[in-house]
DNA sequence: CTTTATGATTCACA
DNA sequence: TGTGAATCATAAAG
């Protein structure tokens, strides 16, 4: 901003040879000058100025004394100089010396490197839908699908709360930028009138105007870092209060829940899903990957944990895979294709924690299981059936010896010990209700 | 309210 | 890097 003294102290001509921009004295030639200022109410410096300072002392009182002018006084005065007949001459010559000190002026500004931090906030705000477009409503099959990224704030379509509080928070950000935007424009737009009102006593070259305005912008936005900053930090803390999924544990679909027993339990040998596998029944199942690994992470544990809680899970599965294995089977028979292999064999996972009996149950099944056979089922069911009866299953036996006979009948064991599973998740007899449902 | 079930996170490990 | 194990935090059941 250009200091109001400066501006008088130009139209006095005289005033060019003061760069500090501190008025001489007026000339008596000056008929605005003619009034002596009123004497300063409050002398900074009572008594006499030291000798040497008297003109400082003078051009003080001078500034001073403008503070107790008039508005009308100061209108006068500035109409007075405008008339002043000396003043086209001094015109030019500021003129020249803008001139000639114009070059010095260049090399102030050029310092508009895109902020990196601006940048960030501008892209988290873009990315949380604070900015930009309003945000993605909810999402339908095609989000779910392209969001598994293992962000678990998929979730957000059950967050009903939370899109509201992110609504308000994008409005309130957005009136808010509003209202600089508009402060800006207008304080912009009175400081280039005030220049323009200027460049009348003073020559104001383009340049030096978008100097200005340029300033003008920086001064706003940093205002507007700050908003975006806290906009930022709103929604940070919103997004660890609603979808911190710990707080907000939602249980999975039926269908969801449906999909991945299946393929546990179908798969029991090698509950290991690869990660097309993982894919395959997150999109099943409408949840994330890395739910579907979170999922068969906890599976694993907690079944190996404690299997006997799980029997009646595992053969409810068991016979649901065993129906799709005969469907399955009976259309194409055995052999035929690699890729629809079995699955599992009873819990063969590492189960190391089992009882010996599970164990050779465990081997009994295996050694059994490529030669096929109905008998090797009965046995295989009587013998789960003594199990069951005789004693408390828990760390004993665990489960799906059904399937075991079924998916053994299909003779893919070998293969099965090393993950038939990972090969063919789509084509799996143990996920086939899934394929027909996709 | 307590207990159980369950999805997610963290950390160590191979 | 994926996994097992422990743990957390919440939903659901009793």
């Amino acid at each position: 901003m250009e200091d109001p003294s400066r501006l008088l102290a130009a139209a006095h001509g005289a005033g060019v040879s003061h760069p500090g921009g501190i008025p001489p004295p007026p000339s008596a030639g000056d008929p605005a000058a003619a009034a002596p200022p009123p004497p300063p109410p409050h002398r900074l410096q009572p008594g006499p100025p030291p000798p040497g300072h008297q003109d400082t002392g003078d051009i003080l009182q001078q500034i001073m004394a403008i503070t107790d002018q008039s508005l009308d006084e100061a209108q006068a005065r500035k109409h007075a100089l405008n008339c002043h007949r000396m003043k086209p001459a001094l015109f030019s010559v500021l003129c020249e010396i803008k001139e000639k000190t114009v070059l010095s002026i260049r090399g102030i500004q050029e310092e508009d490197p895109p902020d990196a931090q601006l940048m960030r906030l501008d892209n988290m705000l873009l990315a949380e839908g604070v900015s930009g477009p309003e945000k993605r409503g909810r999402g339908g099959p095609t989000t779910v699908a392209a969001t598994s990224g293992g962000c678990p704030n998929d979730n957000s379509i059950e967050h009903s709360d939370y899109r509201a509080k992110l609504s308000q928070i994008r409005q309130i950000y957005h009136s808010e930028l509003e209202k600089y935007e508009q402060a800006c424009s207008e304080f912009t737009t009175h400081v280039m009138n005030l220049l323009r009102e200027q460049s009348r006593t003073r020559p104001i070259s383009p340049k030096e105007i978008e100097r200005m305005v340029n300033i003008i912008h920086g001064k706003f936005s940093t205002i507007q870092m700050q908003l975006k900053q806290s906009t930022c930090e709103a929604v940070m803390i919103l997004r660890s209060r609603f979808l911190d999924a710990r707080r907000k544990r939602r249980n999975f679909s039926k269908q969801a829940t449906e999909v991945l027993n299946e393929y546990f339990y179908s798969h029991l040998s090698n509950p290991y899903p690869s990660e097309e596998a993982k894919e395959e029944l997150a999109k099943k199942g409408g949840i994330t990957v890395s739910q579907v690994s979170n999922w068969f992470g906890n599976k694993r544990i907690r079944y190996k944990k404690n299997m006997g809680k799980f029997q009646e899970e595992a053969n409810i599965y068991a016979a649901k895979t065993a129906v799709d294995a005969t469907n399955v089977v009976a259309q194409g028979n055995q052999a035929n294709s690699p890729s629809t292999p079995n699955s599992g064999s009873s819990g063969s996972f590492k189960m190391t924690n089992s009882g010996d009996s599970f164990i050779n149950l465990q081997s009994l099944t295996s050694y059994q299981s490529s030669p096929v056979g109905a008998n090797v089922q009965s046995q295989m069911d009587s013998l789960h059936h003594v199990i069951h009866q005789t004693g408390r299953y828990d760390t004993i036996v665990g489960n799906p010896l059904y399937t075991t006979q079924r998916i053994d009948a299909n003779g893919s064991w070998q293969d099965a010990t090393t993950p038939s599973s990972i090969t063919s998740p789509a084509g799996d007899p143990g996920s086939v209700n899934s394929d027909a449902s996709n």
